[in-house]
DNA sequence: GTCTATAATGGGATAGAC
DNA sequence: GTCTATCCCATTATAGAC
């Protein structure tokens, strides 16, 4: 702790706390900062006060939780790493990254999945769009990470390879991550796009054999 | 033809060129109905005139092409499935699915290029949103159609396999379409969002593997 | 049919009272 | 530090002139 925690603290959760679950449900501009502090249940002008700007308060929301989710994921792959003595498949490693996310979505509460929702909503936002930025900086260095270490697991196969098939995988979450509800009409209730902790065992299985596939090619 | 061609035909199509391409590129609530007059070059009165309401605009710039890009589909399904003798494989059949996309978006000008934008950015909207009910409309009959093809790559298998194979493929091309350029900065440069030839082919070859292997499971 | 001027609303942000 | 009242601007939509 580099501040002593203040009173004021209180406040400015009930502020990111109502920011987080809008912005993930309704996006940045489909959010006023009108709906925000009354659902925060404060008054308007704290708002400016506290954060500034609504952009500004949109990286604060951000910033709350990457950190710590970007340590899990490291802290993740590495625990992957260990486990199988230096040798991780792929299908280790792609469990390895996601698990954090699936397990904070699903056991983490009401934050954490609104979160998880707003990161995919961010991920699907052209990136010239100036309140993403923030996701990047903690982000990219994780994934470049992640790249690496897979390469690990196909160390013949073209570096092509590879790049295709984390951009497979990390496109298909991003969306997945939406929970849109398609595959649950689409399949007449039968699979369900909130049950990640399926979807999670299959994608390993699936995304790997895809890799492996290309990789041979 | 139900109507004959009158002379304001060529102020509304001015006017959906550009809600199109403002709207594929900021998103429907980014998009302001000034803007979109001003990129027509007409007064902001016509739109309200022709069109009623925002929405009203949005929906008409989706039913435009949408019905001959879901006949696209079915026909180029239909010719995969002919040239393979009733017997298309799954790459086969996942090439057949995207191309007229594909080729919509690389060879059909300016136009296809946005509305295939538009396509993966309602996608990727809550179903909630009464802006999208009409991509559904036409879109949702064809999806079940290739789901019930695909089914028959693979007799033996868990119908489980076949629906998590199209949702991982689905929701991957969604993100891809935005071509958000993830990948390019990732690999430097190397491997392209905006390369969807490319990508068809890897995808092919990749998605395939992965369904055959859940299909084993 | 076409266009201008404007109405009506809601937005982000802030000045200044408490 | 906290909150209210309000500014100022941009928005969608329309009424009514041409």
């Amino acid at each position: 702790m580099t501040k002593p925690l203040k009173k004021n603290q209180k406040a400015k959760e009930l502020i990111l706390d109502a920011a987080e679950n809008l912005f993930a449900y309704r996006g940045f501009k489909g959010t006023t900062t009108r709906e925000i502090t009354r659902e925060a249940g404060v008054p308007l002008g704290l708002m400016s006060y506290y954060f500034g700007t609504k952009e500004d308060l949109y990286r604060e929301v951000i910033e709350r939780r990457s950190v710590e989710h970007a340590a899990a994921i490291r802290a993740s792959l590495q625990s992957a790493a260990e486990q199988a003595n230096g040798n991780p498949t792929a299908e280790m490693l792609i469990r390895a990254y996601f698990s954090p996310l699936v397990e904070r979505s699903l056991r983490g509460g009401e934050g954490w999945k609104s979160y998880i929702h707003l990161l995919s909503r961010a991920a699907n936002t052209p990136r010239n769009e100036p309140y993403v930025e923030s996701f990047d900086k903690t982000y990219v260095p994780v994934v470049r990470e992640f790249i690496e270490i897979l390469k690990g697991c196909h160390p013949d196969a073209d570096e092509e390879a590879v790049y295709w098939s984390y951009y497979f995988l990390s496109s298909s979450i991003i969306h997945i991550l939406l929970e849109s509800g398609s595959i649950d009409s689409m399949s007449g209730g039968k699979f369900r796009s909130t049950d990640l902790e399926t979807i999670l065992d299959k994608m390993a299985t699936f995304f790997a054999a895809g890799m492996q596939r290309l990789a041979a090619a």
